[in-house]
DNA sequence: ATCAAATACGAGAATATCTCGTATTTGATA
DNA sequence: TATCAAATACGAGATATTCTCGTATTTGAT
């Protein structure tokens, strides 16, 4: 629909569908990182409705005219936070779960996920502020259902590992909400004092062992 | 800081501190539902973002001047459709909690929560998207976090009928957690087809009984 | 019938996002 | 190094959207 006149190095040539495309030259690269990293501070400071295309012009010093020559839009910078940040989160899960080997494994294994999940959002708070800016976009949403599924997926993995002849359907159920609230727990104690967080983070493992027997019927 | 000429009703009157007045008069009320109907439509087809103050003024024919004489900006018709779901919500979870008196009780009841709210959001799916727009606007997101608060409250009250002697943090603690996971699952499952949604639900009912032992310990 | 308060109204001010044509820079090539 | 096409830079202004403000109309009490 759009026919670019300037053709570029094949349109979203890069790993993201979100930027418009992933600079080549030196320069670009580098401006390309200071914009989301930009828009990254912003979002911790105002929340991600509040900040605005403006704020990053200013601050970073690209011009509008760059800015969109790097994303097609708002919401592809957020949208490309949110990827980097959901595949660093899976990337902890992954390690999580990577010695899971029997049974007795699994419970310190989601322990780990808990903890390195909670100390994610201690450490980048504005993951809060993506998580929730992904939430109120229908283009994002996609986004953070498609992370949900892998996350799940991985944990699927680790469980075949230990009950290779569970049925498909069962592992899925179960692996989808195990992470969903693990991610719903976390998201609840990051939003509490640090005390009272702990307290919850605690209870919430304490609980976890328990759920687990709801496996084993399916 | 703006002094109204006009002066009308006292300011916020009304029961929400976000509508700018509740209108007295017969028509004027009439258009004050209309609006939040119509508006609940809109996000219901194209998302709390996509949705624009003038579809609202083409729908309901209420002019601009009109519109936000009732409501002070876009935020507070979200604002006041999240109060009066969040209202029902607590509504439902009163009476689900009800009839707690002892301990053996408290399953149960947790479930018919579960099983409400899952069908309060089937039935009336704008609450999800009501939901995710009050994630993203920071001025929202403390109707949600109230609404948190008075549910868990609402569960410690069942509580302490049950084990009244029990610490006042660890029964809070708990209440917020569960509470929180309850609506964690519930809106994980809506997402799903029905017969997945089921699935979810029926698996987490079978993982509360075990969480609530963790009760016992604090 | 009269009047003040309440409500109605919509043009346009204010604010944001995003485009487009033109200018500049870059790196490959001879 | 001189040349050129592709890539990148740029920002004024086109477009879109929210919200205000002054004026006109309606309402209900007296």
């Amino acid at each position: 629909m759009a026919a670019k006149k300037t053709k570029q190095s094949e349109p979203e040539a890069g790993a993201s569908g979100l930027a418009r495309l992933v600079p080549t030259q030196q320069r670009s690269r580098e401006r390309f990182e200071r914009i989301l990293e930009c828009a990254a501070e912003l979002m911790a400071e105002k929340g991600s409705e509040a900040f605005r295309m403006s704020d990053i012009v200013e601050r970073t010093g690209v011009p509008f005219g760059s800015l969109y020559q790097y994303f097609p839009d708002k919401t592809a910078i957020i949208g490309t936070l949110a990827e980097r940040y959901n595949a660093i989160g899976r990337d902890c899960v992954r390690r999580d779960l990577a010695s899971v080997r029997s049974a007795k494994d699994l419970y310190p294994a989601l322990c780990r996920i808990v903890d390195s999940y909670y100390q994610m959002f201690v450490d980048e708070p504005v993951m809060r502020d993506i998580w929730q800016a992904t939430q109120a976009d229908r283009a994002l949403q996609k986004l953070d259902e498609e992370d949900g599924i892998h996350l799940a997926g991985l944990l699927v993995e680790a469980l075949r590992r230990i009950a290779p002849n569970a049925p498909a359907p069962a592992l899925s159920a179960f692996s989808q909400l195990v992470m969903t609230l693990i991610a719903a727990a976390v998201r609840h104690a990051i939003a509490l004092e640090h005390k009272e967080a702990q307290r919850i983070i605690s209870l919430f493992k304490r609980m976890l062992p328990k759920t687990l027997v709801a496996l084993d019927n399916g």
